[in-house]
DNA sequence: CACTTTAACTTGGCCGGCCAATCAATGCGC
DNA sequence: GCGCATTGATTGGCCGGCCAAGTTAAAGTG
């Protein structure tokens, strides 16, 4: 049962030791990411694109630095979603009269129709997500992401509006 | 304070109320995912690799085919991946003399230098994840990660070998 | 009013990750 | 032994995401 002749001298399942939530973290976050891609592309989406889109249809026309607020992303990310989404119909862009460096942002009126699927599916995803979790756990598992994202946010930006 | 013209008819914050759970595990994600690459990337590692390396620096020389199945990728993530770290010399591949159609991989020597400080950066890393959480709360969310991790796993992928 | 700093994007480059399609070698049924 | 399905791995294509650098325009400062 010892036919590897060992990697590095006293290799002990350091992924699970060295950061057992980390690595679940991680884990679970690619499956849900992929669990949301396969219900979006239905949808003509590719996941991370609904936070965009669920914000224009709550915000209506926003300045694309206040989207790029509220999503939280790198500027660069959201101009390349936003082109693409835009090429895809679901976007309209203009130039903002009031400062010429700017745009304003707003979702189309097709895409108004995107929206109710959107949810939909988002809520089914919850449901598959948070299956045979109660009410309690599910509260509870929120409490301890809240907690881990305020940990998390400020090491990554001093910014942290959220 | 009303100077948008309302998006789309009856729009409300759809992203907190359609999934909860869901947008909070997405946005922790990828928080957490950014705050390895920082750790990470001073140690010529991207965000990834270090499970690749991982199960290598404990496994000694596995099949590719193997190692896919143990990080649970998919099969062109990881040999894209291979290619880089092979690459970089943490890697190296020979073909298995028993198939000819597979390929044996293990960790180089110099590598295991950076194994160290990988489980020393990965350890940071969850402490900084986890800071103010007491250790009741570090296994109840590694509890509910655990079940959510077998909610979306069948979801995915049949085979869910963990 | 010129001059500097800051803000709002955009571009290019690179990586992780997925999917779909492909190629090569093995195994299996008959 | 021969044809066919299966397995192992790769390629190409595309997207999300980051970072670093660059461009344009607004705001601050003397």
């Amino acid at each position: 049962m010892n036919p590897e002749p060992a990697a590095c001298p006293g290799a002990l399942s350091a992924a699970a030791i060295g950061g057992p939530v980390s690595h679940s973290l991680s884990v679970v976050a690619r499956l849900h990411r992929i669990a949301a891609g396969r219900v979006l592309r239905r949808l003509g989406l590719y996941p991370g694109q609904e936070f965009v889109m669920m914000h224009l249809w709550e915000a209506g026309a926003v300045r694309q630095s206040e989207l790029i607020k509220a999503v939280g992303l790198d500027p660069s990310t959201v101009t390349k979603s936003l082109q693409r989404l835009e090429q895809a119909g679901h976007v309209r862009r203009r130039p903002d009269p009031a400062d010429r460096r700017a745009s304003l942002v707003e979702a189309t009126e097709t895409s108004c129709e995107l929206r109710s699927q959107v949810v939909a599916a988002w809520s089914e995803l919850e449901d598959t997500t948070l299956a045979g979790l109660g009410e309690g756990e599910r509260q509870e598992l929120l409490r301890l992401l809240g907690k881990v994202e305020a940990n998390l946010c400020p090491a990554v930006a001093e910014e942290c509006a959220d």
